[in-house]
DNA sequence: ATCCGTAAGATACGGACCGTATCTTGTTGG
DNA sequence: CCAACAAGATACGGTCCGTATCTTACGGAT
């Protein structure tokens, strides 16, 4: 912490150890009182530094978020639409727990405003999740014959997350029973009624 | 503006103008930069009579915003359960207009962690809803016979404001077309694979 | 009509943090 | 081995915080 070496970071090694601060600091104080004094104190750094690399404390604990996210490129295949859809929905949950609500419904207030910051979340916490839900899960479903592609409209293909983003952003925890009432009352239905058989 | 009159205001004259000048200031500089000291000036009036009402930005926000948000005790029977559902997600979209994207998110996102203010949050944004969903929706639709309340459940209940919220938390803007997909492509076949005859 | 409690309004404060400029000094590539 | 570059330290003016202190208008009660 107290970083008072004659040796001075550079590079992976500093951009790591500045990541790392940030998340340290987020742990302990949330993000709302996240300040880059308090994270350039923390790495044994100073102000400018982080300057360098971000130009406000959401650019800065984006990237710091994003590092610690899984990004797998597929996820296991269940067998089921059902099965693959809970997986996928169990993924996002473990990405929402590491920033948190809080944190998320910060991030995406800051991000509202400017739409270059706005883009970078949705590329970073967004499409990731919607392009594994496309490949991995729709596509499997159709080559199995539970859907047709027909039936999948826009809102539909969306809807998972979209309700799982929702429970997540106004209560901040995502409970089994939660994401199988989604899954099971909702998605599974709606897709039914459209003439799939799950 | 600048207040500079010999009478001084109180009770609720006071009251109104504090909160009217919060909702110009708000329009002005929007929630992220809103300050008691921007609110105060522009108030004609000081700090300390706005600490005494409010103990936060967010407090002070939230009476403001809910001063202003329409709370009708129902909604026009429309004769029909969709019919009565777009309006109800009309009256929605026209309250969640006012508040606006932003403030949405950072007045959540600071609710998130304080439960007190969590609850006025509820109260005062969502709960309304909802009875009123309860009430004047679902209600009549089991009156006239396209719903059973069994077929209900939690989420079923909750989930057109649901679908909403999500739409404008992520986007900032619900149209038309937004509020009939939600309505047309999950809602109705979601009730109707459940047996509803909607 | 007067008195008194209450709250308005003004001012000032230490403190946190911002965002930037300046300077020194390791480190590293050529 | 040197020059360029970035790390790191420091300091600055500025904004806003949240609170304490003080004066003074108002409005209700006697």
């Amino acid at each position: 912490m107290g970083r008072r070496t004659v040796s001075r970071r550079r590079g992976e090694e500093l951009e790591q150890a500045i990541l790392d601060a940030v998340w340290d600091e987020f742990q302990e104080v949330g993000f709302l009182r996240l300040t880059f004094e308090g994270v350039a104190k923390r790495a044994g750094t100073s102000k400018p530094v982080l300057y360098r690399r971000w130009s406000s404390r959401v650019e800065m604990m984006m990237a710091c978020a994003v590092s610690r996210m899984p990004r797998p490129d597929s996820i296991p295949d269940t067998g089921s639409l059902r099965g693959d859809i809970v997986a996928l929905l169990t993924l996002m949950r473990s990405r929402l727990r590491i920033i948190g609500q809080t944190a998320m419904l910060a991030l995406l207030a800051e991000a509202s405003n400017d739409p270059e910051l706005r883009q970078k979340f949705f590329r970073a916490v967004v499409n990731h999740l919607l392009d594994l839900l496309d490949m991995a899960v729709w596509g499997r479903a159709i080559d199995r014959g539970e859907i047709r592609g027909e039936q999948l409209t826009e809102r539909l293909r969306r809807l998972p997350i979209d309700l799982v983003r929702n429970e997540f952003l106004l209560f901040g925890d995502l409970t089994d029973e939660v994401v199988a009432s989604i899954v099971d009352e909702v998605v599974l239905p709606a897709l039914r009624d459209r003439g799939a058989s799950v």
